[in-house]
DNA sequence: ATTATCTATAGATCTATAGATAATGC
DNA sequence: ATTATCTATAGATCTATAGATAATGC
């Protein structure tokens, strides 16, 4: 239990209190972008958050884009990694008769128990990405970081429904991440229309609900080319 | 032929001249708060773009957020009155045995009508919406305008699916306006994704593709309902 | 001696208003 | 005489940097 490498210790602690004021920097840039974007947020509305100066930012993130993109990258590649493995896990176990509800599962489950489990922080990068997906700013970085796992999944689509057309499987995509995004966005709007019945934060909710939503809207257009 | 009223004449032609300079300046205002946001965009971006200065954008418009709300206002009630009346008709004509994909026809259908026949004004304004919903600042603007026209598609749907919990209901449709929003939204992303296989202003592929997709979404929800 | 944090400030906007000028209405 | 448009500018930010001070490392 005692300390075996004392003097690793002093240079940790630096490190620490780095790392924590970093993430400290992050946290609150992440909440306040998540709700205002890019542009509706000042260096000095999160260094005030958390009781310092914008010149701290530009020490630790150089520019406010240095900051935005970090807020991104901090959490991106677990969240990609994650659902690439459960998809690839999932591609395995299903041999050559997957289904689009596993599909789907894997994709929208692993990321939702990612929110459901990460908390008020995992939560408002959630959003933060949703509200970034949609603009010039972010457009880029969805590409960049999303486009492989994406096309994974397609891959597994293209094989549970061989009747599909190339446009039936990006707009049924398509389709998928709007209800996704909207789920991240937890714009409020659900709990106020539904007077309390549905809060835009339970994503347990909505992990019961989409991905057997979404499968059954993939099933309909197959029905629709199969019989044409 | 001949103008017979000629002292409405000079009244009228300075009102014209009103009307057009308003219009020049929500259609600029429209095109880039629909890419940037309220944050995202200046006065003088939006003067500059039709040649102006920002004193006129108050002289017309008091301030930057009356502009922003006249952005808003000045379609609202077209595309919420076309839809409220979809589905009036589709009520009254579908009687005592109302379908889920009826009611989404008349609720989709209809608005990507108005972008498909509106052009890219309205393609803007969609954007513009769907970008707007999702901020603090639109928040309240969604729920004043839409509430009305959401819960008259809620009361069809349910009587459609009376298997349905509540929550169904209330969930299916925050999936059926996340797909709804991601489109409107135009971010090309399914562009590049597709390699140019889908276009992001291709209203056309979504009508055909979106209310039967979500409908039978629905009807998984109920079938589940209906076994437990 | 190096790294983290704060103070002070430059320089560039941004929104908004006051007041001048130009165009149209009566 | 009224309405539309432009010029000029106030006052409040905002991002970013330079340089001072405080804290930690060696």
């Amino acid at each position: 239990m005692t300390q075996e490498t004392p003097q690793r210790r002093p240079r940790r602690k630096q490190a620490d209190r780095r790392a924590e004021m970093r993430e400290q920097i992050l946290d609150a840039a992440e909440d306040l972008f998540s709700k205002n974007g890019l542009h509706g947020v000042t260096l000095r509305d999160v260094a005030d958050r958390i009781g310092t100066h914008t010149s701290l930012l530009h020490y630790y993130f150089a520019d406010k884009r240095g900051l935005f993109e970090a807020v991104f990258a901090r959490r991106v590649e677990v969240s990609v990694g994650q659902r690439m493995a459960a998809l690839q896990r999932y591609e395995a176990e299903a041999g050559d008769r997957p289904t689009v509800e596993g599909a789907l599962h894997a994709f929208l489950d692993t990321d939702l128990d990612l929110y459901i489990e990460g908390g008020t922080p995992w939560m408002n990068w959630g959003a933060f990405g949703a509200r970034v997906s949609n603009t010039p700013e972010g457009a880029e970085l969805m590409d960049i970081h999303f486009d492989q796992l994406v096309l994974k999944l397609l891959a597994i689509l293209r094989r549970a429904l061989p009747d599909l057309t190339e446009k039936d499987i990006f707009w049924g995509y398509h389709f998928v991440t709007g209800a996704l995004l909207n789920t991240l966005g937890r714009s409020g709007r659900i709990d106020r229309l539904s007077g309390g019945v549905c809060r835009s934060d339970d994503f347990v909710d909505v992990k019961e609900r989409m991905a057997d939503f979404m499968a059954a809207g993939f099933h309909a257009l197959s029905d629709k080319r199969r019989k044409a």
